[in-house]
DNA sequence: GTCTATAGTCGGATAGAC
DNA sequence: GTCTATCCGACTATAGAC
């Protein structure tokens, strides 16, 4: 499966330079662009030091196509829902059962890629550092994975709310709502610990799927029968 | 504000003391425990490279104080909030209601600390650090700080679900909740560029703690009348 | 293309002057 | 108590052997 992220590599060089990047990403990814050495990116990817020099010219070179890969592998994940989303807004089409549909969808397939494959964890830990203390690359990481993904979740939950999708609302409802999945991998430890589970198999994976997905039926619900079903917004049963 | 993190300082040597530990809170929360060097926290706190080997032995020794620091202001800061529903639960006054409404004040009081206090910011960035990639200190951060937090955060959903608050699918659904709040610490240079301003002010606060209220009450409202109010299970409006 | 050797820089820690 | 000077190890990058 690790085939999947970077290119495929048919040469002896190119297979050099695949190494590194898992490698790479991986170190990265455990402690930091300044805590991986390359040193300890090249052994692990059964190169020697100067390969990097070689390949990428510096470590910053070697980073920013790690980040490169990231995208192009975001893209791939999720390219198809965007573009399923994109169609039926563009047909018309798009109602509100139909968008809670696909936030589902959205958020079952993040969980899947970042539970149960852990292969693409690593990936998961770049990302986060990216966001806590962005470096130069967060730039192109941003516009070039995130922004597509966030624009197209919350212009879908807007279809579900019947709010305005540029509206700071709209887009900090979408925020909110992803936070419920970027909680499992981002306090990962915490989640585990409270469960008292060495990691999250796919039976736990499954279970987060569900009750997020009840969440968003609840609060997809809740917001299109706004000030029409009265019987739901008299607050908590007894 | 800074007072309040770590203890007060009278003394000289305990001021210096003081300055250490804020810049250490601060560069290390930047540029993580690696990246951040004993030369340029120092600097920062006006000290000499010598102080810190002399007030706290090595860096090891001074992170551990920082991470004390962390554990103290989230005991103090959230301490009345867990010993109010304590006292709820023992008296056996606990409702739905109530659980709901404590539910909503602890995030809010999650999001104004995190949000609306900048010196908080730094404090921020370290516990976001330990999560992704767990050092020696993450055991003391976890049992003293975030696993009565997490604990008080899922008995008292519990509370307004009606579930055992021992469950996997409990603790999973408080998790859920509370990574709603999470995504705006964590992913906050996402959402600062998705709204495009420059920093979260009052006003955005304000915002995004109505809209996770609206969720809270709508799950939590969703989650009591389950099986009850058929006409709120039966999807969204038209 | 691949590797060893090394230059130059910066890290944490410490000895010792004051 | 405070600071300067320095040690030693680890880092990135590069030159040059093969």
């Amino acid at each position: 499966m690790n085939a999947q992220l970077f290119a495929a590599a048919p040469t002896k060089g190119e297979q050099a330079k695949h190494r590194l990047l898992l490698a790479a990403l991986e170190k990265i990814g455990e402690r930091g662009y300044e805590g991986a050495s390359v040193r300890e990116i090249a052994e692990a990817a059964g190169q020697n030091v100067a390969a990097i020099a070689y390949y990428f010219g510096n470590k910053e070179s070697l980073y920013a196509e790690v980040i490169e890969g990231i995208i192009a592998y975001l893209n791939r994940t999720f390219g198809g829902l965007t573009e399923e989303a994109k169609r039926l807004f563009e047909g018309g089409e798009m109602t509100g059962e139909k968008a809670a549909e696909l936030l589902k969808r959205m958020l079952r397939a993040f969980l899947v890629e970042h539970l149960e494959r852990n292969e693409i964890g690593k990936l998961r830990n770049v990302m986060i550092r990216e966001q806590a203390s962005p470096t130069a690359a967060f730039g192109r990481l941003y516009s070039g994975g995130m922004e597509p993904l966030h624009e197209f979740f919350s212009q879908t939950l807007s279809a579900a709310s019947g709010e305005d999708p540029e509206s700071h609302k709209a887009i900090i409802r979408a925020h909110a709502l992803f936070g419920q999945v970027l909680g499992f991998t981002v306090a990962r430890s915490t989640i585990l610990l409270r469960l008292g589970v060495p990691r999250l198999e796919k039976e736990h994976a499954d279970l987060i799927a569900r009750v997020i997905d009840e969440h968003v039926d609840l609060i997809c619900a809740g917001l299109a029968g706004k000030g029409r079903a009265a019987c739901c917004d008299a607050g908590p049963a007894q």
